[in-house]
DNA sequence: ATGGTTTTTACTGCGTC
DNA sequence: GACGCGGTAAAAACCAT
């Protein structure tokens, strides 16, 4: 299948915008109409969440259930430890007519909000959450994660919270397993290894939490890590040629059903792919800044594709490749 | 704990600009 | 000589049992 299609199946609860288009690739965005999530249809990155969602977070199928259902108020949200649903006096001191307030009304108020905010949260597990939860925004926004994905991240760690799972384990390192599984979920290629940089935790633990939360959680599927997210997002921040990234997902598409490449890690192979294919077009990247981008080392950039080169005859194969591919560099494989 | 596999570290030699 | 590349051995990390 066309990975194209697939990226559309695979996303079919999201509509396509006809207008916008990725600025980095210059590749069609998909996004969600309601919530303003943009994300680039061929590196699976979020080029911004570029407006505040304003709908509702149901859905209702007929009239009548939408009547039933309609309230006041921003929709609820599991980025906030109480939903998003308590009450918030607002900062500025005006009356309901925009005139300010009367001294003894301004110290009532004031008074008001100190009891409001000593109220909102009250036991410490609520306070912890409040804690992981800003913490899961501020990482996810770091990392450019699309709002969904933000958002799943605080219901996987919202989950394990209930369930009284995430007691005397590193709070932060939950945080950061629950992102991970989100982004997994969706198939964003974002490594263990910045999440956990991000976070300043030991990847270790991020991915001891992972296994666990995988574990406990086993009923809900979890695609495996695609390759091609790696290979896309590692041509778009390296800023080279598209026409490398094209190569490379043809190249990965052709190779990959080898069982040699079983076990390996996704962004060594990942690496390859785009090294190999910039040499074949002359592009010539250097090993060294590949694998920097990828986060590994060289070594493993070389052993990955002397063992695509030997899975793969390069010459024979590529004939097949669209007009304008044509092979500048003297792989003699 | 253990053993098998993969990745990293560190180092060497070769060719090219 | 600096750089990119290819390779190797040994250490470290990882994972299933």
């Amino acid at each position: 299948m066309p990975l194209k299609q697939k990226e559309a199946k695979e996303l079919d609860s999201f509509k396509e915008y006809d207008q916008t288009s990725c600025p980095i690739c210059g590749k069609p965005l998909i996004g969600d109409q309601d919530k303003g999530e943009l994300i680039c249809s061929s590196c699976g990155l979020v080029v911004e969440g570029y407006n505040e969602c304003k709908g509702p977070e149901w859905k209702a199928i007929d009239m009548r259930e939408k009547e039933k259902r309609v309230r006041v108020g921003a929709p609820q949200t599991f980025l906030l430890h109480d939903l998003g649903l308590s009450t918030e006096i607002g900062p500025e001191n005006k009356d309901f007519h925009g005139k300010p307030l009367s001294s003894y009304m301004n110290m009532s108020i004031k008074s008001m909000k100190k009891w409001q905010n000593r109220i909102r949260t009250v036991s410490s597990e609520e306070r912890n959450l409040a804690v992981v939860l800003s913490k899961i925004n501020e990482v996810s926004d770091a990392l450019k994660l699309p709002k969904i994905v933000t958002e799943t991240a605080a219901h996987n760690y919202r989950i394990f919270a209930k369930k009284g799972l995430a007691k005397s384990k590193s709070i932060i390192g939950m945080a950061g397993a629950s992102i991970y599984l989100a982004c997994r979920k969706f198939e964003i290629g974002r490594s263990l290894k910045e999440i956990a940089k991000l976070m300043n935790v030991d990847k270790k633990i991020v991915a001891k939490y992972y296994r666990f939360m995988i574990k406990e959680n086993g009923k809900e599927h979890v695609p495996p890590t695609s390759i091609g997210r790696y290979v896309s997002k590692l041509v778009n921040v390296m800023k080279i040629d598209p026409r490398v990234e094209r190569l490379a997902l043809y190249i990965m598409s052709k190779t990959l059903c080898s069982k040699t490449f079983e076990g390996k890690a996704p962004s060594g192979l990942a690496a390859a792919f785009v090294y190999i294919s910039s040499v074949l077009l002359g592009e010539r990247t250097p090993q060294r800044e590949i694998a920097e981008a990828a986060e590994v080392t060289e070594v493993t950039v070389r052993n990955r594709s002397r063992e695509i080169l030997d899975n793969f005859l390069i010459r024979q194969r590529l004939k097949v490749l669209p007009k304008g591919y044509e092979i500048k560099s003297n792989y003699t494989v």
